[in-house]
DNA sequence: CCTACCGATCGGTAGG
DNA sequence: CCTACCGATCGGTAGG
């Protein structure tokens, strides 16, 4: 470093306003780092389950040390917590959207559903999905505590789907008790997890058609 | 101890034949205790998952000290790998049992699908119903070597599905493509070990009949 | 956010 | 199957 750099640098540090020291671009972002390292332990979380993933693991593929996430999270769990709350709200006001679009309140209530199931098989599927698949696999991980605190989210979820189910039980299009039925559908839908490869096989389209085709009776 | 007693066990020793000792009632069983640990492993793989399970936490189930499952099983996951071995082979001698009973070839593809649904419920939530589940949730903690090993079981499993959802999408009252509505149907099914509650709630009974209604057209 | 580190736990083993 | 133990790993922390 030359004397005229590091005097540069000196007179920076001299004109800074008072409080927080200001980051350089590549340095910035404090939300940044944090947002790294849910999207990574959401990610492994995903694939190799909670109690088989590190916080080294997330580090590293945060780029960081071994120590590093502690300084944004409390705990490894505070950790399982922030990524199945970021997955919740996001899948919520997914649904939300959809439900409210324009016109969707007139639409028969079959086309309400697809709306559900197709945004939900890409909140399960679509790319950067790996926040509710830990939430629905990895709940167990969680103290009871966070658990229930999570149940609220995940009831305002379902309850969603609950006028649909019940309009279509009413025309006769849904031929099941509606909670059994919902829980059932949402079974069919979650599962899909295990299975779907995006690489090969059907599209996300056509998966939302075979579900359609086989929770509902045809009425035309 | 009176010297009386002493002298007994002693002479019982001198009049043992020779080789491996005789064990007394308590001890003896020699499958006894290797069963043991598969039930405990079994329950505890479920409720806690794999990783989150200590070996001790086992042992300790099956009454015995920290270093003994090792005297029957080489390693933790050749443990798993049991688990999920009996569940299936369990599993595939029940469906295979119902598939040929007298009669059942002779009744209608719904009556077959449904017996089919029916045993499959009792193999996930029945008594003693571990083994399953743990198969169906634990998989990805194995090898890869076991899990091509176990994919075998799983696509034999499957397979006796087959004809059944094939001759009710002839008769349409199956509308939906057979491969995917086996996934979308088994996934339904499987995902019952999340949330069903044998205290409260419905009965197998009813969720069977809670499925065929949703899966199923009624063509009567 | 890094360096350096601690205490506890864990899968597994030797030797009986 | 128990006793006694080892080496490695892991979540988490102090201090900067």
């Amino acid at each position: 470093m030359t004397p005229d750099a590091a005097q540069t640098l000196v007179d920076a540090t001299a004109k800074r306003p008072r409080g927080r020291p200001r980051k350089t671009v590549d340095e910035r972002d404090d939300g940044n780092r944090r947002q790294a390292l849910l999207t990574a332990a959401a990610q492994l979380f995903r694939r190799k389950g909670f109690a088989a993933t590190t916080t080294r693991d997330i580090a590293a593929a945060a780029g960081m040390q071994s120590g590093s996430p502690f300084y944004h999270f409390k705990s490894k769990e505070a950790l399982l917590y922030a990524v199945m709350e970021e997955g919740m709200h996001s899948a919520l006001a997914r649904q939300r959207a959809a439900v409210v679009a324009p016109g969707q309140a007139d639409l028969p209530p079959a086309a309400q559903l697809r709306t559900l199931v197709q945004a939900h098989f890409d909140v399960l599927l679509g790319p950067g999905s790996d926040f509710v698949p830990v939430m629905l696999y990895e709940s167990r991980s969680l103290p009871q505590r966070q658990q229930k605190s999570l149940g609220k989210l995940i009831a305002d979820y379902e309850a969603l789907w609950l006028p649909v189910l019940t309009a279509l039980h009413a025309s006769g299009e849904l031929n099941a008790p509606v909670r059994l039925a919902r829980l059932l559908i949402l079974g069919a839908l979650n599962w899909s997890v295990q299975w779907f490869d995006p690489q090969k096989g059907a599209s996300l389209q056509e998966l939302t058609d075979a579900a359609m085709a086989l929770f509902l009776k045809t009425t035309d």
